[in-house]
DNA sequence: CCGTGGTTTAGACACAGTCTAATTCGGCGC
DNA sequence: GCGCCGAATTAGACTGTGTCTAAACCACGG
């Protein structure tokens, strides 16, 4: 997929992937899948609240899933306790700055192992996680 | 580094690392750095009170993440919440098992990304982390 | 023997995420 | 329009990881 849905096409997105639309989730839809960024469960519940005041913590996180599941979204373990939503389900590596626990997108010429690699047999690849953590670096002072 | 420290060599190992070595850390160590483990916190605190009965639960945490700090543990985040210790430091990428949890070393040849990816100026590479998820799939009915 | 700095400790705490049981919603046949 | 039913949503309790704090402890040097 090349192109981020508008909002009027979210609609048909979740029944293309086989979700019943409902107006919470497409509010979480419209803060999740109409451009790239990449989210915790907290903050899409504070942007979702924009479009659905009301809606509660155990939706977001019910739905959060439910996308996760049906491919709509990816889920990025960062740290323990730290978990990100990325907009973005193509596979690619991230850069995870630790000083600022910013996720951002890496070009695609760092994901070069993927493609098939040979698995033990009886496994089937689910998914791969790649994370090049990085530090930007104020702090070199020693070694000048 | 090709071996595992025997028992009789983990004080040094500390030293080494600039850690002054105690009973409580010579007990984590015995745990994690002797042979090939992936272990939680809590796993790593049940055995370690094989050789220290009376190790608390922060000592436990604040030693891990001092080993790790060191560069003698890896860290690896596999899920939200489930951080798993690894005996081995030197790059490879993990294979996780999600049905069962379980994480095991993958072959140095499926690391080959790394390297040395040229990044954006003034980010400096901590770690990579790759994680292969894999189903050990008794799972796949339809399709026959 | 005492002081000092690092280590350990129990327990309180913070936080992400899940679970449960009850309510609400939304479509459908009547 | 009315009532029904399964799905979706909800509040709030709950769990598990990991951190923090303040006190106790320990080893060592003077």
């Amino acid at each position: 997929m090349a192109r981020f849905p508008t909002v009027s096409e979210l609609e048909g997105v979740l029944k293309e992937a086989g979700i019943p639309a409902t107006l919470q989730r497409l509010a979480v839809a419209r803060v999740l899948l109409t451009a790239p960024v990449h989210l915790s469960a907290d903050e899409v519940l504070t942007r979702v609240r924009a479009f659905a005041p009301d809606i509660s913590r155990a939706t977001v996180y019910n739905t959060l899933n439910l996308f996760s599941r049906c491919g709509l979204i990816r889920e990025v373990v960062v740290e323990s306790g730290r978990t990100l939503y990325d907009s973005s389900t193509h596979p690619h590596a991230h850069f995870y700055d630790v000083d600022t626990g910013t996720l951002s997108d890496a070009p695609d010429s760092l994901f070069g192992m993927v493609g098939r690699p040979h698995l033990p047999p009886g496994l089937q690849l689910e998914q791969v996680d790649v994370i090049l953590r990085v530090r930007s670096a104020k702090a070199s002072p020693p070694e000048g």
